[in-house]
RNA sequence: CGGGUUGUAGCGCAGCUUGGUAGCGCGCCUCGUUCGGGACGAGGAGGUCGGGAGUUCAAAUCUCCCCAACCCGACCA
């Protein structure tokens, strides 16, 4: 791998095997589970991002330019537009169900990219998309790619499991992400130890303790001199505590000032803002957009009988009384706070991010967070883009209707590095045989007649039984051949060397358990290719 | 987009404070010795000092502008 610029990589050899057989083994599965292979173009007109409306949802992560006539142009970031406009030929229910995919490169202008391989501009992805005439078709294939993903995951040697997500800008209702724990990746993950709940910190919930606020009373307005922050008012005199605080954050949603209120010991999470409310732009508003709005600084802020912005609030203080907030006057706080009274509240949802120990709402125990790479995402789109592009087919009582489209991707470099991150030492990379870049290498000790000849006959022999093999017949030390196969990450070494040679032995070195041992050369190859063969296929199945 | 750091030989870096003929390690080439865990000796090749402008007798070094990469954050199927 070599950098050639920030986010896109030249591949050399070694590792454009490796890439191509994570693609192969993704190709096998998906294969298996009915999809066929396709290769849609990469560049496409902005007319069709234009009628699905992504043109201008998806913002800067789309490259955009101009051809020579002067028409709009984009890289693909993802092809549902392009896959629809394909099926938009389907007609009949009886054409389906299918499922389409391709791997192909994808362009996305990340503001960051990061950690080699993690995160790119320019990188390949299998791609596959579902066309079913109902629900029951789509929750079908949806499930179908669960279990060949985690086939997938299983062949490629990384641990994974999935976790409930945030649909972000694709849309659609249902989705998953999978998941391997590494303190490389970028998404954190809400897990249970004692049940299988997981989900993603951007969509993830607990259950809270409950708190008595006694019985509510009257709305209050005290002064508060000096008091701008959450843990201030905890410790003023005539305070309360965090739990028993609003707090009260003004948001930019596309434009529009917005109150977004959370308990005062609350972190609000973005993208629930942003799933919830379908806003693109969001960003906290500027002091001085504040104080036109509401005619207070921060720390004095409150959503109290605001009429004239929306107000949005976090579902876990639905019912609270007797809370504490800002009053929109600077000094001063509002005490007696029955939210449901005292609000206008446009819309109640779930804003706030779960914490480590608090609860699992299945089972009740301490939640634990994770640091995870995300290795595949499925998504449930449902009829949004068979709409759009008239993908629509007559069904058995002959009415038309927009077919159901599930959407499915696996990224291949990012999985290539996150089998490198399951599977290394100090030493270097321990690749799985069946993601290998060579299987088998045979190191020569010396490059004399005969070594090179024995060790000729041995590389014939494993290559004839489709063993992916090597000879390092360079002329360079030892230490320096043991070195660089062990930093590659080879799994089996074959040592043909003087000493071995004059008893008709070989030594056998397994990379993962760094164990040697002698054989004899006549039986090498023989007791060698069933072990590798099943080394490629663990995972497999028929 | 905000904050920070860095651009000098293929790779990793020193030199910059205090301007005066561009250095070190690894790698590379040649010869010799060595040869089962990253050898040693001798000789050698290799650089628009990120780019541009300025100051100066003189700029890798000082000033200004630009570009790029890396890290943190914001952002992100």
């Amino acid at each position: 791998m070599r950098q050639l610029h920030a986010g896109h990589y030249s591949m050399l050899p070694l590792g454009w095997r490796v890439h191509q057989k994570v693609a192969n083994i993704v190709r096998q599965e998906i294969e298996a589970i009915g999809g066929q292979e396709f290769l849609l173009p990469t560049m496409h007109p902005a007319s069709i991002w234009k009628e699905s409306g992504r043109w201008d949802t998806m913002g800067e992560i789309m490259f955009r330019l101009e051809d020579r006539k002067g028409a709009e142009t984009a890289l693909g970031i993802t092809h549902e537009e392009i896959f629809a406009t394909v099926a938009s030929e389907l007609s009949s229910y009886k054409q389906l169900p299918q499922i389409w995919y391709h791997i192909q490169t994808k362009f996305r202008d990340e503001a960051r990219p990061k950690s080699g391989l993690l995160r790119v501009r320019e990188f390949h992805m299998k791609d596959s998309y579902s066309f079913d005439v109902d629900t029951a078709g789509l929750d079908k294939a949806f499930d179908a790619h669960d279990v060949a993903y985690r086939r997938i995951f299983a062949r490629l040697g990384i641990p994974s499991f999935g976790v409930e997500a945030s649909n972000g800008a694709m849309g659609g209702t249902d989705s998953v992400e999978f998941m391997t724990p590494s303190d490389a990746g970028e998404d954190d993950v809400v897990r249970c130890p004692n049940c299988d709940y997981a989900g993603n910190i951007e969509k993830a919930t607990s259950t809270l303790p409950d708190i008595d606020d006694g019985p509510a009373s009257e709305l209050e307005k005290f002064a508060t001199p000096g008091v701008r922050t959450i843990a201030a008012l905890e410790s003023f005199d005539g305070g309360a505590s965090a739990d028993h605080q609003l707090k009260s954050l003004v948001m930019m949603l596309d434009g529009t000032i917005t109150l977004v209120v959370v308990r005062g010991d609350h972190q609000l999470n973005m993208q629930k803002l942003a799933d919830a409310t379908g806003a693109i732009d969001i960003r906290p508003a500027e002091v001085d957009e504040t104080f036109a709005a509401l005619g207070a600084h921060p720390g004095s802020l409150g959503a109290v009988n605001v009429a004239d912005h929306p107000v949005i609030v976090d579902v876990v203080l639905r019912d609270r009384v007797n809370m504490t907030t800002g009053a929109n006057d600077d000094d001063f706080h509002y005490r007696g706070v029955s939210v449901d009274r005292d609000l206008e509240v446009a819309q109640w949802v779930d804003l706030r991010e779960v914490r480590e120990g608090e609860a699992c709402v299945n089972c009740g125990a301490a939640l634990e967070i994770v640091r995870c790479i995300e290795i595949g995402h499925i998504f449930k789109l449902g009829t949004k883009f068979s709409e759009t592009f008239g993908v629509n087919v007559s069904n058995a009582d002959g009415d038309v209707v927009p077919v159901e489209m599930g959407s499915y991707g696996i990224g291949i470099g990012r999985n290539m590095a996150a089998a490198v991150e399951a599977h290394h030492d100090d030493k270097g990379i321990v690749w799985p045989v069946a993601i290998a870049p060579y299987e088998a290498v045979i190191t020569l000790m010396r490059v004399d007649d005969e070594t090179l000849e024995a060790g000729t006959k041995i590389y014939d022999d494993l290559k004839r039984a489709g063993v992916d093999v090597l000879i390092d017949d360079r002329d360079a030390r030892a230490g320096v051949k043991f070195a660089d196969a062990e930093l590659i990450g080879f799994p089996y070494r074959i040592t043909l060397g003087p000493r071995g040679l004059a008893n008709g032995e070989a030594e056998v070195t397994r990379r993962q358990s760094g164990e040697t041992e002698n054989v004899p050369i006549a039986g090498l190859v023989d007791a060698l290719v069933p072990e590798i063969n099943e080394a490629r296929d663990a995972g497999r199945h028929g």
